[in-house]
DNA sequence: CCAGGGGGACGTACACCGTACGTATGCCTC
DNA sequence: GAGGCATACGTACGGTGTACGTCCCCCTGG
């Protein structure tokens, strides 16, 4: 019983599963075929080589984001919602976010969050110029936020001890040595939220500054 | 004539040099070691395995930063400054950099440029919780700019076409692509300063605020 | 009903990888 | 000079991505 015909999708999805089980230097085609109870090289009937599965991987994760956008809102909210939803994917799939990150997406999974972004940006008053600089500013924010959030620990469990600060000289660091507890724990939620909310009032007085100027 | 002997430090020289020229990807063991003309193992004399000498490379990269601190200027230029000699360390070492940005130090090469940044928070007024919130929404900014610059292309050429804009579909995307040109190209410097600038100011309105009220 | 063909599953094979282990060779100390 | 130790190195093993050839099933045309 063959339960279900091979195909790219499922492919990607025992990647996807292996990578938040494992993590992704677990991933090889061997071990997907084997999670698949399928041939190494009948993978290649669907995929044509390993970085075309990642770049897979990137796709799915990024396609299933789940924009729930209010058209009547004020654009501010609508930011907001946005990068959230970009987080919350990023939460839900810890480990393949480093991978979506860390690689150049060449198809078009990315363009919608790009086009929806712009949408909004350009109903809020934004010219096509600033709408451009804007997402780039939110994009750098949010993936480097996300890559904090991550990338400290490999397991995503609620970070144990602290990741930077295990045994620092207070003479050398002290600082870093004061504030060790500060920089030990993080309330990712918390601190996402305030950089957001920090970024949005930024572009919003940008924003009424042009207009009342132009 | 052995010219010099082996190191670790040479060894991790050997590996930045090899990935800048050949990305990330051509790093192996024996390739360095050729390079090296040297044999395999010996390398192992002095780096006890390929992790631990990625992770040389990353400290390596993050230990070259060139601060130039003025104590005397104000806090806003010396954050500037600090974000800039990130940016530039980031421009001399483009594909080590994505090393440095993809993997979580386990070293203290990374709490210089930390224990500096806090300082100078701190000195510019904010208390402790709020000097790392503030060092950590740079960091997340810092970081996702880079990783757009660097990560966009990976030979780093000045971006011939455009990364994200190919053939897209204008009924699909109509915002993408009216903005095909702006998204394809990047002055990445300017773009970067923008929203440094932005930050800035954000942060500076918050400290006033704080200051009077407190 | 059968012949032919195309596509998917699979095994084998090759070049390369990280690295454990054993060995040889130089120098440094007693 | 003898002993010991750090370093350079060769060999070998298990794992990797994937090119290539083969087999089998199913679908189609006659």
């Amino acid at each position: 019983m063959p339960s279900e015909p091979l195909s790219r999708a499922r492919i990607v999805a025992a990647a996807i599963d292996l990578i938040e089980r494992e993590g992704a230097d677990a991933v090889s085609m061997r071990r997907i075929a084997s999670d698949l109870n399928v041939g190494v090289m009948s993978l290649y009937n669907h995929v044509p080589n390993k970085a075309s599965l990642l770049d897979g991987v990137a796709e799915s994760v990024l396609s299933q984001i789940e924009f729930t956008d209010d058209p009547g809102a004020h654009w501010t909210d609508r930011v907001r919602m946005q990068a959230r939803a970009f987080r919350q994917i990023a939460h839900h799939y810890p480990r393949s976010t480093m991978l979506v990150v860390s690689r150049q997406l060449h198809s078009n999974a990315g363009l919608f969050p790009v086009e929806r972004a712009l949408t909004t940006l350009r109903q809020a008053g934004f010219d096509g110029a600033d709408a451009v600089r804007m997402l780039r500013l939110f994009i750098a924010y949010v993936i480097g936020s996300l890559l904090r959030e991550v990338g400290v620990t490999p397991t995503f469990a609620p970070v144990p001890g602290a990741a930077p600060v295990g045994d620092v000289d207070p003479e050398l660091f002290p600082q870093v040595s004061e504030l060790a507890s500060l920089l030990g724990s993080c309330d990712h939620e918390e601190e996402f939220d305030f950089g957001l909310e920090l970024l949005i009032q930024s572009i919003a007085v940008h924003l009424e500054r042009k207009g009342t100027r132009g």
